[in-house]
DNA sequence: CACACAATAGTACGAACGTTCGTTAACTGC
DNA sequence: GCAGTTAACGAACGTTCGTACTATTGTGTG
């Protein structure tokens, strides 16, 4: 029982960095078991169904994201200062490369599977819709921490926030510019300013 | 020579609307030729390869966008007025939905092709340099027109732009919401306002 | 140490993949 | 209207896909 779940999640990390550069779609069961040194059959055997497997490495994806973007984030001061860190622990997992070197899987999954129903998706959306939440929550609280004005709509500013997040990974993955990161902070920080309580500040 | 050329813009304008659905990867000959209802080697003997095929689908799909949102916008006048007509025929193209069902092939391509070196790739981000320019090019001449501030920076607020409608897609696609076209275009005008030139308006 | 069972390997399957071939049907230009 | 060309077909190639079985190895426990 020890040994099935410690080589099953071997399996799902390497699904992971697998799946990030050829997709949770391109991924297949016979290219993964080479890349463990094992077989296809064995490999199977953890999994009841290709799409289990999918799911599974999306929820290992997932898991992966939170506990290094969201909850790092929350050891940080309320307000800006956590939303500061939000943001930079996404630029950070946005320019990953050791084992995600295809880049955010969910992000392209989303792109992957934006009609294309079925489990897989349910499961998307479900986590989108929690860190889109998450990151509205953070806005909502710098609201009331003073540090933004009241007047801020927490989910027109998560909106703006993802797509600049999105247009990073597009320079950054795609077109290999690195300049990506900083026109990311210099948004950033043009959008906080745009926002800024007037009397006291963080 | 001329009923040839003739369905092979028929096989490519299919193969544009199911590689926005599955991607150009997911992409396959056999289901293409399905859907056309004739045989898969008789619509093989119009491409060399499969790659030939990917390569004419990315590019008819590249040539269709540049009539539909970036030559339109040219007939508008120099600055901010070319520049929302870009924009908004830009969102009018990501949330069209009749020969597009799953969205703009392009950005589906930007992400599926991220890490996947070859010819295809190519092609896509010379695709993507040349947009980018045409957007930074339209800023600059809202610059010199006088409609924005000359300190702006028309890279960056390409950047932005860019990210907008990356948000945009991905809400209204995945997330299926259609309040995405206007919080795009509440994020658009408050770009504008912070970039707006001081005494002259447009 | 041995037994029980979990974990992996092996083999085989039907289907779909991209591709090649030879052949037939349809068009085009004189 | 015939000759020559081109477009489309059906069949088959070898490979890979996901999945189902059976057999063998390995591990943990009494």
């Amino acid at each position: 029982m020890r040994k099935g779940e410690q080589t099953r999640t071997l399996i799902l990390n390497e699904a992971v960095a697998l799946a990030s550069q050829v997709g949770l779609e391109g991924l297949s069961i016979g290219s993964l078991a080479e890349r463990l040194a094992m077989s296809k059959s064995g490999l199977f055997a953890h999994f009841g169904s290709k799409e289990d497997l999918q799911l599974l490495t999306l929820k290992q994806a997932q898991t992966l994201f939170f506990e290094e973007v969201l909850s790092p984030a929350l050891k940080h001061a309320r307000g800006l200062p956590r939303l500061r860190a939000l943001f930079s622990n996404w630029l950070a997992w946005v320019k990953r490369n050791d084992d995600l070197p295809g880049g955010c899987l969910m992000l392209a999954a989303c792109v992957e599977y934006d009609d294309r129903p079925g489990a897989v998706r349910d499961l998307l959306v479900a986590g989108q819709r929690e860190l889109r939440g998450a990151l509205a929550k953070a806005i909502r609280i710098a609201i009331d921490e003073g540090h933004l004005k009241p007047r801020t709509d927490p989910w027109q500013l998560t909106f703006e926030l993802f797509g600049i997040v999105l247009a990073t990974h597009h320079d950054f993955r795609l077109l290999g510019d690195a300049r990506a990161l900083e026109r990311a902070g210099d948004a950033l920080e043009r959008l906080i300013e745009a926002h800024r309580a007037a009397a006291p500040s963080a």
